[in-house]
DNA sequence: GGTTGATCTGAACGCCCGTTCAGATATTGA
DNA sequence: TCAATATCTGAACGGGCGTTCAGATCAACC
């Protein structure tokens, strides 16, 4: 038989992406199989190539649109308030943005070097310009006299690995709820780039 | 033939060993091969089971004897000082760590989910031990007044993951010297938990 | 209601995997 | 010098890999 009772097309796509996603980010890329990926969606493996030409493209889909929606968000963004204000808009958006998609972080992270040297051009494209994002704002109170930091491209890059490590440990039900550990990372940042 | 002309045993091990640690660094666990590994050693595949009962322990030993090195130079640094210079002492240590085996660091941090659930557990342990080493530091910062810090036990995860951090973007020829990094790192830290 | 096109199966392709082991070779110690 | 031992090869085992494709099946439209 082809074709089981029941399969919609059109929901096909996004089932596949998911449960590649929830696998590459809980096996890793290279030790997840298509045919994994198809069982879980109840598949044989050569339906998947109808949605995605190739496991490659799988893994670059998910983390593109994981970078688009990152930058899409961010430039939602007050970007007219004080340096101080922008710096704690972000310090709270970065938290929240990541907490929601543990697994997409973790896979945006973790399976890089797994990327064909073109598609990770493109990510680490699109990962400089959140970067250069958040380094605007500190220079920016740097010129205006709110933050003292010596260097700024330095600071970027460790504000940065700071945030994006609450997702090694933060559980839901855990000790502190996502309002709070907003909190005392922002205290943390702000005051690591004050005078 | 067997054994090739010119082989010396004892040199071996430490060859396989530090060819899987590149390799894995490289590419990943999951993605190296027993055979990848044998020929870069300059053998066939089954004689690196007189090295290693299997992959795995390959895997292990190399996380294993990097945190064992971890915590031994750890113990090293003075205790008796005060919080500042202690958190000082840690900051400067970690970094340098570090910034030596950048490929260790690389794979004591992606690999942990390709362990066993024992290997994975003792690793765990180790890293542990290690947070908990510098969480003392600040709640003994906290405790004598020097340091004012909401909640150590977050403070310690956010540190340790701004230090660990430098290994992803620091160049042994680029703009800024160990020192220098050791220097704007410190000072970071320095105001992040302060009062 | 029959046809068309989208969707899926099942089998196959060539290749690589981790691991084992009998046998060959080199080194060591007597 | 020669036996014993450590070391390594080469082949094999069963299995899984990513990908392709002819043909079967289903949904939608005329």
């Amino acid at each position: 038989m082809a074709r089981t009772q029941g399969s919609h097309a059109g929901i096909t796509g996004p089932r596949i992406r998911d449960a590649a996603l929830r696998l590459f980010a809980e096996h890793g890329f290279a030790a997840v199989s298509m045919r994994q990926i198809a069982s879980a969606v109840g598949l044989q493996a050569g339906a998947l190539y109808n949605y995605t030409p190739d496991k490659q493209a799988l893994l670059f889909s998910l983390m593109k649109e994981h970078m688009d929606d990152l930058l899409g968000d961010l430039a939602r963004l007050p970007s007219s308030a004080s340096p101080s204000a922008r710096l704690e808009a972000f310090v709270r958006f970065h938290i929240a943005f990541h907490l929601e998609r543990p697994e997409l972080v973790f896979i945006a992270y973790m399976e890089l070097r797994n990327l064909t040297p073109e598609n990770f051009a493109v990510i680490e494209g699109l990962r400089r310009d959140y970067e250069n994002a958040l380094q605007r704002i500190l220079s920016d109170g740097v010129a205006s006299g709110s933050f003292e930091v010596a260097d700024t491209k330095l600071a970027t890059l460790a504000v940065i690995a700071m945030l994006t490590g609450v997702t090694t440990w933060y559980r839901p039900n855990g000790r502190l709820s996502v309002p709070e550990v907003q909190d005392l990372y922002w205290d943390m940042v702000r005051k690591s780039v004050s005078a």
